[in-house]
RNA sequence: GCCGAAGUGGCGGAAUUGGUAGACGCGCACGACUCAAAAUCGUGUAUCGCAAGAUGUGAGAGUUCGAUUCUCUCCUUCGGCACCA
């Protein structure tokens, strides 16, 4: 009586039976708790479905339906990431429309789910390529532009010059073109930008509170990369031609000298360090290239031609050159012109390199070739002073960057400290005497939002030249003088404050600012231009006090809300004593801005669909497939009536799914994304699980969207998924990753059609832990198959009797088999659980009964892994309803423990005998039996006990 | 270079308040069934050894009656970032 079972039958049966009778609908309410389970939606390609997509969703459908069983209301929703290039690189290909071809792709991947027995709410599925969908993805869209926080800059972009195609990042492999292998140039072209920076601080902090798996706490705050540190102020002087062929080491500038140094003070070079305990250790000055100083300093650099050269070879250098030439070190000296080290007036060369970043920091940095490795390498190249200021290294051989050991040494009134001591000593010198302050950093840059493609949704919003003009011609100019106060200024939607900024010079800072006007801020140092719309004006004095009474605000400001900064100091923030003075003194103008962009107006009449085009191939130029249609293009301009041009740019594929989980939650509503009460009753997601591939970018994109939507208060929640996992890649049978290329690529279909979806999870969960990359074996799913079936025949034939009296020993297992499953499944340790699950089947297959009850618990245990057996097999025992709507077994704690156990014997370490005794044997007996043992005593006699160590219901130690 | 994870049979892997190393599965060997094969079932399967026993969790040291588990040093593999000051 061994036969296998035929899951061709009974899968289909169980997936039309829980479809019909709605048995995974969420219901928006109600007695039961919530739970919100989610998987990452998949992309519908034309290949169809991955077995990797079985790994995680059947993990979470393990979780949904082990929920279920324990009486929570579950959402388990499905949906479609539709917009993406692989559907339009096939249109472009073979003319065929992406929407066409990612219909079909759906259908397809409907098919293959279902026949998975996913526990899906299929009521709600959705797909961001409908344009009921992506209205609100371009509705958040034109949020985030009236917020501020979308903005248009030129930007180098990869660009294939074979396809004519403007690439994301994710499209260049190994610096070639992913479709055609063709060269990738850098290519200048404007480009819209989201200001994920803005959130860098939140999306770092916040990761504390959330139960994600470290590994993607980490990652994330790797790829934010805050650092804390300060910035320095150095003088910038002209150097005489003798000075500079000396190349003076010992250079002390006397203070009037520097006062009187032919230089204005707006041309000081500020850096970024995170070592301001080394400042006595600089012996130069690096800045970036393309540093705006160079150019400004044109005239005074005598050998500029040199420079310039420098400049424009670095420039033609790719990303990837970049960084392969980085062994050799180079750079140009900026000769006639020096920087003075602000801590002890000594004039220092200035030098620029590639190796100084511009996007990063101030672009600039002070080289401390004693203590950084990047400076001492350059130093060692060029033969530039080395000047020890931590004792402890070698400083001949390398740079000594330890930060935790050494003693503060050349370096005046820091000598002796530890470095960590001397950082907080030098930031407060620094801004005691006004030349530096305390500063945060990160790595994190503005998210590349605009693709020059056809799939994907448009960008609503409209050029107009009228508008345009018209805030051209009204903004007020306010004129910085400085780097650093434009750095205040421009960054837009928040609240700037004038006159404090500067008490000394208060006019120069001011300009005529009007609610609902707009303000011109012009940086006089590079000529870099922004636009503000002014959203409240604020003017008061003694502010200080205000600051501390609450309730005088509330009066003075009644009508308004209170000022973000206020509201900030309330919260714990914080401002130093010189500035409060400085504001008491001066008073205080504070205006609230918005950075806006001359002449681009949002198009409201959402959604803005996808015209229907023919021609999908990006224009010779890199424009849009969209911007051929002159139909399309050329609109009213909304605000103004006047002529105006569309963008045509369309968003990247990581829009939709910036914000999916939220659609699910209310997925046919017309007028919100979702409605407040529903969002309310659903957020957060619960479980969360998906690729260590996202973590970078969907997950944080994802995390930024939904803080915005947080601080616009469209949703109630500040993160949207509590808890976060990751599964690992299958990879093909050799251990290769799977590809068609490689030709080691397995379809689920197969492996569904041999033999069955049930065998299919079951492998994926117990071919080795969840979240590590596992090679496919197919000998493996056999073996699952195997155990399938002779579950199969435990209930289907006479192999096993069922007893009405439960065997005590089977009543032990069954019971710890369930604390087991039930702890596995929350740790996501799926293959132990099956294999807890094979252990018990083994057992009964061995003693050939078990009693019902043992029977029933185990199909219950199984019915997450394999539901669709399970419920088969449930039904046979004569039950009429589904094995869904059982509750959750729960162990009983009195029957965990065996009645005997066998207790390890060891002398010196080494196991003697094993003695079977009762569970609950106490020291003195256990004591006796052991000694009585044959073996043991062999090893006894003759021999002194030291001591004996007893472990109850474990062990017993002799130590000779 | 920095950050992170991990090294256990022929293979995937089990084993956490430190207490029988190798659960479970694959593979392999032998046996049963069969004319035969497949499937299935049974037995065995870390290494050396006939055995008693010894050795054994990347390497080396340490703590301990006892270490895959804790500490230190080193090696290797994988993943992420990569001149981030």
């Amino acid at each position: 009586m061994n036969k296998s079972y035929d899951p061709k039958v009974i899968e289909p049966k169980w997936q039309k039976y829980w479809g019909k009778n709605k048995l995974f609908s969420a219901k928006d309410g109600g007695d039961k708790p919530k739970y919100y389970c989610l998987i990452e939606f998949p992309y519908p390609s034309a290949e169809g479905l991955h077995v990797g997509h079985p790994r995680s969703y059947t993990a979470l459908d393990i979780v949904a339906r082990k929920r279920r069983m324990e009486g929570y209301n579950v959402l388990f929703p499905i949906g479609w990431d539709a917009f993406g290039l692989p559907a339009e690189n096939y249109a472009i290909k073979t003319g065929i429309h992406p929407r066409i071809k990612t219909e079909a792709n759906i259908v397809n991947f409907r098919r293959q789910l279902k026949s998975l027995g996913f526990s899906f709410d299929w009521d709600r599925e959705i797909s961001t390529a409908d344009p009921k969908y992506y209205k609100w993805t371009q509705w958040i869209f034109l949020q985030l532009f009236k917020h501020g926080l979308a903005y248009k800059a030129k930007m180098a972009i990869n660009f294939c010059l074979d396809c004519k195609v403007g690439l994301a990042n994710e499209e260049v492999v190994g610096g070639k073109c992913e479709r055609c292998g063709g060269e990738v140039v850098k290519k200048t072209k404007s480009q819209w930008l989201l200001k994920i920076t803005k959130y860098a601080d939140k999306l770092e902090k916040d990761l504390d509170d959330l139960d994600y798996i470290d590994r993607i706490k980490v990652q994330q705050k790797n790829w934010i990369g805050r650092s804390e540190g300060a910035t320095i102020q150095f003088k910038v002087v002209i150097a005489s031609e003798a000075k500079q062929s000396h190349k003076t080491k010992n250079n002390i500038l006397k203070s009037d000298e520097i006062a009187s140094a032919p230089m204005a003070s707006f041309n000081d070079i500020i850096v970024y360090t995170t070592r301001p305990d080394t400042l006595f250790g600089a012996t130069y000055m690096v800045l970036a290239p393309e540093h705006e100083l160079v150019q400004k300093l044109k005239d005074k650099i005598t050998n500029f031609s040199e420079v310039s050269k420098y400049i424009d070879l670095a420039a033609k250098k790719s990303d990837l050159e970049r960084t392969e030439l980085q062994k050799e070190k180079t750079g140009v000296e900026l000769k006639g012109v020096r920087a003075v080290n602000p801590v002890n007036s000594k004039e220092i060369a200035i030098w620029i390199s590639d190796y100084v970043l511009a996007s990063y920091g101030t672009g600039a940095i002070m080289a401390v070739p004693a203590h950084d490795d990047r400076d001492f390498e350059f130093a060692h190249k060029f033969g530039l002073e080395i000047i020890e200021v931590i004792s402890g290294g070698d400083i001949s051989k390398s740079a000594y960057t330890d930060i935790d050991n050494g003693k503060m040494v050349n370096s005046d009134f820091l000598n002796g400290l530890a470095p960590s001591e001397a950082i907080s000593k030098m930031t407060s010198w620094l801004a005691e005497k006004g030349i530096g302050s305390k500063a945060i950093n990160y790595k994190l840059r503005d998210w590349i939002f605009s693709r020059q493609r056809y799939w994907g949704e448009p960008i609503p919003l409209v050029h107009c030249k009228s508008c345009q003009k018209e805030i051209l011609d009204t903004s007020t100019t306010l004129n910085c003088y400085d780097q650093e106060t434009w750095n205040r200024l421009a960054d837009g939607s928040k609240t700037v404050e004038s006159r404090a900024l500067n008490p000394e010079e208060p006019d120069r800072y001011f300009g005529n600012i009007k609610v609902g006007g707009t303000l011109k801020l012009a940086n006089k140092v590079t000529g870099e231009e922004k636009y503000f719309e002014v959203k409240n004006v604020w003017s008061y004095k003694n502010s200080a006090q205000l600051f501390a009474d609450k309730e005088v605000l509330k009066k003075i400001y009644a009508p308004k809300s209170i000022p973000e900064s206020l509201k900030e100091l309330e919260s714990g923030y914080s401002y130093t004593p010189d500035y409060i003075e400085r504001i008491n003194k001066n008073g205080v103008i504070a205006w609230e801005l918005q950075m806006i962009t001359p002449g681009i107006v949002p198009w409201e009449k959402l959604p803005l669909e996808l015209p229907e085009i023919k021609e999908f191939q990006t224009s010779e130029d890199g424009e849009s497939p969209l911007s051929k249609l002159t139909d399309w293009v050329n609109v009213k301009c909304p605000k103004c009536g006047g002529p105006a041009k569309r963008e045509t740019d369309t968003m990247p594929q990581w829009a939709g799914s910036s914000w999916y989980f939220l659609r699910y939650i209310d997925p046919a509503n017309s007028k919100d994304l979702a409605s407040p009460d529903k969002l309310k009753y659903w957020l957060p997601v619960d479980w969360y699980n998906g690729g260590m591939e996202h973590t970078t970018l969907h997950l944080l994109y994802s995390r930024f969207w939904h803080k915005f939507l947080y601080d616009i208060g469209v949703v109630p929640t500040p993160e949207p998924y509590q808890k976060r996992t990751a599964h690992g890649m299958i990879l093909g049978e050799g251990g290769e990753k799977m590809s068609k290329s490689r030709g080691n690529v397995v379809n689920p279909d197969d492996v569904i059609g041999e033999h069955g979806a049930d065998t299919l999870r079951l492998y994926e969960m117990f071919m080795g832990p969840f979240d590590q990359a596992i090679p496919w074996d197919t000998k493996g799913v056999i073996g699952v198959k195997r155990f399938l079936d002779r579950i199969w025949n435990i209930y289907n034939s006479d192999l096993v009797k069922p007893e009405a009296e439960a065997d005590k020993d089977l009543d032990v297992l069954v019971n710890k088999t369930i604390q087991k499953v039930a702890e596995d499944i929350e740790a996501m340790r799926f293959n132990t659980a099956v294999s807890a699950l094979m252990i018990l089947s083994n057992q009964i297959i061995e003693k050939k009964s078990a009693d019902k009850a043992s029977l029933e618990k185990l199909l219950i245990l199984l019915s997450p892994f394999a539901p669709h057996i399970a419920e088969e097999l449930w039904e046979n025992m004569g039950h009429k309803s589904s094995l869904v709507l059982e509750p959750w077994p729960q162990a009983d704690k009195s029957k965990l423990k065996n009645e005997t156990i066998e207790l390890i014997v060891q002398i010196n370490g080494k196991v003697r005998a094993k003695i079977k005794l009762p569970a609950d044997v106490k020291e003195a007996e256990a004591l006796k039996a052991a000694q009585a043992d044959e073996n043991v005593q062999k090893y006894l006699t003759g021999q002194t006990l030291k001591k004996t160590v007893f472990v109850p219901g474990k062990l017993i130690s002799f130590v000779v």
